[in-house]
DNA sequence: ATACTTTTAGTACATTTGTTCTAAATTCTA
DNA sequence: TAGAATTTAGAACAAATGTACTAAAAGTAT
């Protein structure tokens, strides 16, 4: 399996703005790391945030199929619930310097934020859904005035996560992606009902 | 009431940080806005990494004489949390910057980075000690295991409401400060005894 | 008033970066 | 294989930035 220049532009950029953050990273240091010219570089890619754009384009394609793939079981929402948004915070991760640098490259890269706020939208959405459906089914009691708070304290929490472990999380990925789901989960456990345990 | 050129800068500089954030933000923008020269400037902060560091350190000081005066008060701990966290949220809000560009600016600035994990492991401590307290007066009930994940949840908003209000929030900054606070609050809701309804 | 310190403006320089351009090299296609 | 299209390397330029330096101006103390 050959990659293309264009892929391997993309995936050394993802590993440089994930270790390095999305500023710092230059299109001569992507160019520099693959051995090509900037001037090659910037043939395919005008400029980092052509770049930031088509990762971003990456990262929605993969939490789009996923959600499709999940809405497709047939289990109990309750798993779905908890084996989506932790797949979700794995892939998230893999994207982090979105995530580590949201609110410049919102204030950056306009096209990003317009569709971010879409995207809000319908996850926001999702979760009245899942949460709607799992009150009806009976694994979950929760006062229709919470549910709007705990709603928006979990996306909160899903879009920063990461960037807290950035600062204070000591452990390897895989520690960190379970701690954080793990204390994600648990704006759900004081709602859930007996029989929502598994 | 006359200020020093190096208050000048500092108070010219944060409204700049906050409106355009910390890059973007030169030392020449924050000379050229005060119509002083950058030469001036750089004699009373050698850079823009200075400047941050002395508007943290404000941050710090200012968060910290708002919890001596609070923990004086003899209200109950419910109302202390409450009132507590309103004005942490304020004040978090005039220095927003520092947690719009939270990550970027601990990356840039190790002397912040160290910092700011000690004080968090003093904020921890400190809800850690209200919650113990309000368990123990009858005001909250909750199971040990959920103790701490509910304090990473508290710490977690508390830091980041600000991000997600910058791109998703529309009203002005009252409105801003009350929802999200609110929300914040909520977090602490399917805990709380009866008798903490107030 | 004089000498000393602090503050200020302005200049200069090296570096970095985005951007554009040219021409060579490579690949593709007919 | 010949010609066209694509890809690549490298040079060149302008703008921005951090940093350092000089000298003048303002303020202070003796």
């Amino acid at each position: 399996m050959v990659l293309s220049t264009k892929d391997k532009i993309l995936a050394k950029a993802l590993i440089l703005f994930n270790e390095q953050g999305s500023d710092f990273v230059t299109v001569r240091h992507i160019a520099s790391e693959l051995g090509i010219s900037h001037g090659n570089l910037c043939y395919h890619f005008a400029n980092t945030d052509v770049i930031i754009e088509a990762l971003y384009q990456q990262l929605v394609d993969k939490l789009n199929e996923l959600t499709k793939e999940m809405t497709g079981l047939s289990e109990n929402q309750l798993i779905i619930l908890y084996q989506l948004s932790y797949r979700s915070f794995e892939i998230l991760y893999q994207y982090r310097f979105l995530m580590l640098d949201f609110v410049r490259i919102m204030r950056r890269i306009p096209a990003i934020k317009l569709h971010f706020k879409a995207l809000m939208q319908i996850r926001q959405e999702q979760f009245t859904h899942i949460i709607a459906s799992m009150q009806s089914n009976g694994f979950i009691d929760i006062p229709e005035k919470n549910i709007a708070p705990l709603i928006e304290q979990a996306l909160l929490f899903g879009d920063f996560w990461i960037s807290r472990a950035e600062i204070l999380f000591d452990g390897n990925e895989q520690e960190k992606i379970a701690y954080y789901h793990k204390t994600f989960y648990a704006l759900f456990e004081p709602y859930l009902c007996d029989n929502a345990e598994w």
